[in-house]
DNA sequence: CAATAGTTTAGAACTATTCTAAAGTAAGAG
DNA sequence: CTCTTACTTTAGAATAGTTCTAAACTATTG
């Protein structure tokens, strides 16, 4: 008989394969971060959640552990506000909707939009990525 | 005979014209921000040009200064860098190439640059505005 | 188990930005 | 002009998000 707290095999998993140690605190933010479908959080709001149900992880780690996710390219960062940071699970081609009274994303899926005419970046340089932002408000 | 120490009559005609008093600061810095085309400056590095002329004026006068600016219409705020805010004089339709290894922006004409396929914003909300920032590097 | 490299964390430190409240100044009235 | 007042500037304190430090802890391997 084994016991099994949460869905947390699928994320020791996901963590060994990109050469992290599966800790519990790396286990238990792997498990809410990726159990459905694509999430954006900020380290406070992801802290938060953590918190409420329970689970005791400092701050710090939460912001190491939302970095390491990202180098080893389980997220992406996303900037969206000069005030927070945002990380967000999807890691493919999309955009993104800013509800600026929120402060909430939504994705747009890369195939829906495109970007067309930008031109030749200066000599030496060149495109690392290209960000659409939709800024909706009420109204 | 006048005496003009520098092109400043343009600069309190401006001040004037958005129901801004144009004192000695304002003055200045107006005259930095819209002598030449158009300039992307943070806070600090307006601060550090005006500085560097030997203009007197606090850092706290420049954000205010900025903001105030902003909200008459004069300067737009360009979100590149979730560590930096950037004020843009370029008001009009156009995007921004952001050189991540030197923190710079350079515009793209609002008319060559297309954002295609934005699906219709959740029901409730609508599109204040479309940001595109093409982000390059060395390479 | 023991040894060790990697990890977590409390709290200090940092940085960009905003706030406070006291001193200074532009503008209109007289 | 000069007075009066509302607006402005500013030094320094305060905030807020994030990163750093270094000491305690733990996953991994032998
Ligand atoms: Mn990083
Ligand atoms: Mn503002
Ligand atoms: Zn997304
Ligand atoms: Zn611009």
């Amino acid at each position: 008989m084994v016991k099994v707290r949460r869905d947390t095999g699928k994320a020791v998993e996901r963590l060994r394969a990109v050469g992290l140690r599966p800790t519990r605190q790396r286990v238990e933010l792997a498990s809410l971060l990726f159990r459905n479908g694509d999430r954006h959080v900020t380290a406070e709001s992801l802290h938060d959640e953590a918190s409420g149900l329970g689970l005791k992880i400092s701050l710090a780690t939460v912001y190491n552990t939302l970095h390491q996710f990202t180098h080893a390219g389980l997220l992406r960062q996303v900037v969206v506000d000069a005030s927070r940071g945002y990380f967000d699970t999807n890691t493919g081609d999309h955009q993104h909707f800013f509800l600026e009274d929120e402060g909430t994303l939504i994705d747009i899926p890369g195939e829906e939009i495109t970007v067309a005419g930008v031109p030749q970046p200066p000599a030496g340089l060149s495109v690392d990525r290209v960000d659409v932002v939709v800024r909706v408000r009420r109204g």
